[in-house]
RNA sequence: GCUCGUGUAGUGUAGUGGUCCAUCAUGAAGCCCUCUCGAGGCUUCGACCCGGGUUCAAAUCCCGGCACGAGCACCA
């Protein structure tokens, strides 16, 4: 039957999975301008994170450009910081292993933005309405027009000029953009273009009083900068449809957009730049890169690697879907990054100090060990046994017969090990431990959720690099944040 | 309420009419290997929101439900 009606479909082949992203709608190769545009409120987090991925490997696969663009048109509701423009230039950095192709702050470009709007009410697709924001909503909602609407292009722009002479206050007047006010969508209909806000400015003060709306300064932007694709959350779904009905004003063409949804992390919630800061002003938190803290900069500092972070959002795309995945997701992407570099170390959790008994009276004095299992990292650790005294977990000493990893099979009595074998005899339990002369107070930092979980333990003490990232044996990897030498080893736990 | 969007295993994701009793990752369970509870290898578990329709054939197209999410700020 399909032989007759549809022969070709008998030798199709089977459908291959497809890896990393899809192609870009009328994406020309070289010819790709995209942008990341956050709010410098605060330094990246892992939200804004998959904007820089997604952007910048599309970058990488079209030969394209990425603009970084500063949103910093309000300084009142979401107020920028000063230094927040710095962490987030290193934030894209550290992510994406470059600078991004332009940089630029809507606070430095708006002189031309109010120019784009003096056009407007010029050319009478814009007016300055006065009504306040309750009545011109109940206006719209009853798909009525304001009385400001019909104002002459002379009247708007003498308006215009008090607007920005500071003559009229904040909240009297805003620049609308006029759509139409019968658009189903109400969000559509005349929408608010720029206000005033004569509120200080961390970057350029008091000069200015009327300042753009996202919907406007980003529209202009994007067309100024060439910007032919924009990514961007489908919570901006009608900022698209705002945009398009402004650059039909302008006749102008918008670019391609295409939307992701929501992330959540179960392990962190939603990302509140702004519900951060207050708690970090409040002493909740210690710093925006205090370990528990969703921000680039704490993961970054516990240890999480750059192109993990990167090959997890190609994994998760861009579907519109509103998702929630596990920490867990992200840490097996890194654990298969940084496994293969992290050299081996003993932590003993709750230690207890035994003696140990060689046969016969024996012993060894010293003991190599691989610093990395498979051998990804040559060479050994040397351990000094004479002392002949050695640390255990506690729970480990529960098992009375059991295997001390890379030595020997040993036998506990009492506050005594004593060894049976040098050959591993038998398949007993397999437990990590440390002579007491390789053995260095540590204190193992471990964020769970809102709170800090603290472990004390002997570590290993051996070749300690601060910031290096060393696997725990049996417990998990964590970075050093000690200094080389120091009395106590400070540890941040990483993941399992 | 109005407007818009999304529904594939526990969590993500591939797949846009046939070879799909549906891909891959992660997870869980188990096994092998390894002197780590790590790495590697293998096995198993587990999904097309529901109901109609179109068609020889539907995860895929159409209609209707339902569920969830977002926008309706002089925030971004």
């Amino acid at each position: 039957m399909l032989e007759e009606t549809n022969p070709e479909a008998l030798n199709r082949q089977k459908q291959i999975r497809r890896t990393g992203l899809k192609e870009l709608p009328n994406a020309k190769k070289g010819e790709v301008v995209l942008r990341f545009a956050p709010n410098p409120n605060g330094p990246l987090t892992l939200g804004h994170a998959r904007g820089v991925t997604i952007n910048s490997e599309y970058a990488n696969l079209y030969d394209g450009k990425v603009v970084l663009r500063f949103d910093d048109t309000d300084s009142k509701v979401k107020p920028p910081i000063k230094e927040a423009y710095r962490w987030i230039e290193s934030d894209y950095e550290w992510l994406t292993g470059k600078k991004p192709d332009v940089i630029i702050r809507a606070s430095e470009r708006m002189d031309i933005y109010l120019e784009y709007a003096e056009k407007m009410l010029g050319e009478g697709f814009g007016y300055v309405c006065k009504c306040s924001a309750a009545e011109f909503k109940k206006l719209r909602d009853n798909s009525e027009e304001c009385s400001c609407r019909n104002k002459t292009e002379q009247e708007n722009l003498s308006d215009w000029i008090l607007m920005n002479d500071g003559s009229l206050g904040e909240g009297t007047a805003v620049v609308r953009v006029k759509t139409s006010v019968n658009l189903p969508n109400p969000a559509l209909r005349d929408w608010p273009a720029l206000r005033i806000q004569h509120s200080l400015h961390p970057m350029v003060g008091n000069k200015y009083k009327v300042w753009p709306l996202l919907d406007f300064q980003s529209a202009i932007e994007d067309y100024l900068q060439g910007v032919t694709h924009i990514i961007r959350g489908k919570d901006l779904m009608d900022s698209t449809r705002k945009q398009t009905l402004l650059y039909e004003h302008f006749d102008w063409e918008y670019p391609e957009t295409l939307y992701w949804g929501r992330v959540k992390i179960h392990e962190f919630g939603s990302f509140s730049t702004s519900g951060m800061r207050k708690d970090i002003e409040k002493g909740v938190f210690n710093g925006w890169d205090d370990p528990r803290l969703p921000t680039l900069r704490a993961l970054q500092r516990r240890g999480f690697d750059a192109d993990a972070m990167k090959d997890f959002w190609i994994d998760l795309g861009l579907t519109q879907k509103d998702i929630s995945v596990s920490l867990q997701t992200i840490e097996a992407f890194n654990s298969s990054v940084i496994d293969e570099r992290c050299e081996r170390r003993a932590f003993v959790r709750d230690p207890e100090l035994l003696d140990i008994e060689f046969i016969d009276g024996n012993y060894l004095s010293t003991l190599s060990i691989k610093r990395h299992p498979t051998s990804h990292i040559e060479g050994d650790r040397i351990w000094d046994l004479i002392d002949r005294k050695i640390y255990l977990e506690k729970k480990d000493l529960l098992k009375k017969e059991i295997r001390l990893k890379d030595f020997a099979d040993v036998e506990i009595k009492k506050q005594k090990v004593s060894v049976q074998s040098y050959e591993r005899l038998d398949k007993r339990a397999i437990v990590h431990w440390l002579p007491i002369s390789m053995a260095k107070k540590a204190i193992l930092t471990i964020p769970e959720g809102d709170k800090i979980v603290i472990q004390e333990g002997m570590m290993e003490d051996f070749e300690l690099i601060k910031g290096s990232i060393v696997q725990l044996e049996r417990v998990g990897y964590a970075i050093i944040e000690s200094e080389n030498n120091s009395d106590i080893i400070q540890l941040l736990w990483l993941h399992g």
